[in-house]
DNA sequence: GCTGAAATTCTGGAGTG
DNA sequence: CACTCCAGAATTTCAGC
C-alpha cells in the first residue's frame, strides 16, 4: 500500500458517498484544486483504491421484482472456483459476488425478474458454473434496503403522512 | 411505476456499469442529445429510479482491513425497527443494511479498521441500536471481493504471472 | 427531444514554492 | 514534486422551438 494521505482519504469517501461529484465541487470540499483533485483520483484510480463508479438504481425500474441473497456453500475451494465466480460476476443481474468465511462461502446479490428467473439461476449455479464443487445454496429475499453502496435511500418504506 | 422507456432503461443499465459516464458519452451510446439524457436522468432521479452515485473503493485504502457481513435475528421486526436500521445506515463504514427473508432478517455490510473495533460494532447493535429487538448476531468476514455495486473488480486475487 | 448559446467544468502545460 | 494558475477544449445547462 503506498501514497494515501489524508486529502486522498477525504476524496475516497466523498466520492464514496456521492460518485458522480464534480471535480470543481471536490476541490472546494477539500481545499484543492480542480487539478489537482484530478491528478490525485487518476492516482487513487491506478492503485487500484477506486474500483469504478456506480449508479444505485431501484431494480423495480429494471423489471427486477426480486433481489436475492444467494449464499453457497463449497465441497472444495480452490483456484477454479475464482474463474467460476469471476464468470459469474459477469452477468448483468449480479450487483455483488464475494467469498467469506462460515459455513457458507460464497455470497452473490444478484436481481431477477421473478421466481421462476431466480430458480433457474440456482439451477445455473450448480449445473452450468459451479459443478461438483457447490454443496447446497441458501436463498434471501431482499424485502427492504436501508443503505447500499455507501448510499442512504432517502425512500423510506414507513411513508410520509399526508399533509391535511 | 411509471412513464420508463427503453432508452431510460437503457441509461439506468450504463450508469449502473459506470456511474460517472458524461450526458455526452451516454448520449452517443444511447442514441440521443446531451440534454435529453440530462431531462431523463433528472426524471429518473425524481422518480426514485436512481438512488445515488457512489465510487466503489478498496476498504483497505481508508484502512479498514476487515469488511465484515453481520446478519441480525430480530426478536420483534417492527416500525420502530425502521428508525433504528436507519441510524445504522448513518454511519461512514456501514456501505449496506437490508431487511430479508430468513432465519436472520437483517444483513449489514460494514467495514473496520481491524477486530476489535468489529466487535465493538456488534456489540453496539444491541446496546445502543436495536436493544431488546435484536436476538442474536452472526458475523462473517469477506476475504474475496469478485463483483461490488454491480462493478466487476479488474485486480484478480490470483496475481497476474510476472514477465520473464 | 432538439438546437444553440452561455455558464461551468475539465484538461494539460507552464510556472512556483 | 505536488500544487496552482491559466487558457483552450469539452461538457453542462437552459431557453426556445
Amino acid at each position: 500500500m503506498a501514497s494515501i494521505d489524508e486529502k486522498d482519504e477525504e476524496i475516497l469517501k466523498e466520492l464514496r458517498k456521492n460518485g458522480r461529484a464534480t471535480l470543481t465541487e471536490l476541490g472546494r470540499k477539500i481545499g484543492l484544486s480542480p487539478a489537482s483533485i484530478k491528478n490525485r483520483i487518476e492516482k487513487l484510480e491506478s492503485l487500484g483504491a477506486i474500483k469504478g463508479y456506480s449508479a444505485i438504481v431501484d431494480p423495480a425500474f429494471l423489471n427486477e421484482f426480486i433481489q436475492a441473497i444467494i449464499e453457497v456453500e463449497l465441497l472444495v475451494d480452490n483456484e477454479a472456483v475464482d474463474r467460476m465466480l469471476y464468470n459469474i460476476s459477469r452477468l448483468d443481474n449480479v450487483i455483488g459476488v464475494y467469498r467469506k468465511t462460515g459455513e457458507f462461502q460464497i455470497l452473490i446479490r444478484a436481481n431477477f425478474k421473478d421466481v421462476p428467473q431466480l430458480k433457474e439461476f440456482v439451477k445455473s449455479l450448480s449445473v452450468k458454473y459451479l459443478g461438483k464443487n457447490m454443496k447446497r445454496a441458501k436463498v434471501s429475499v431482499i424485502m427492504d434496503t436501508f443503505k447500499e453502496g455507501g448510499v442512504i435511500m432517502q425512500e423510506r418504506k414507513t411513508r410520509r403522512r399526508r399533509r391535511r
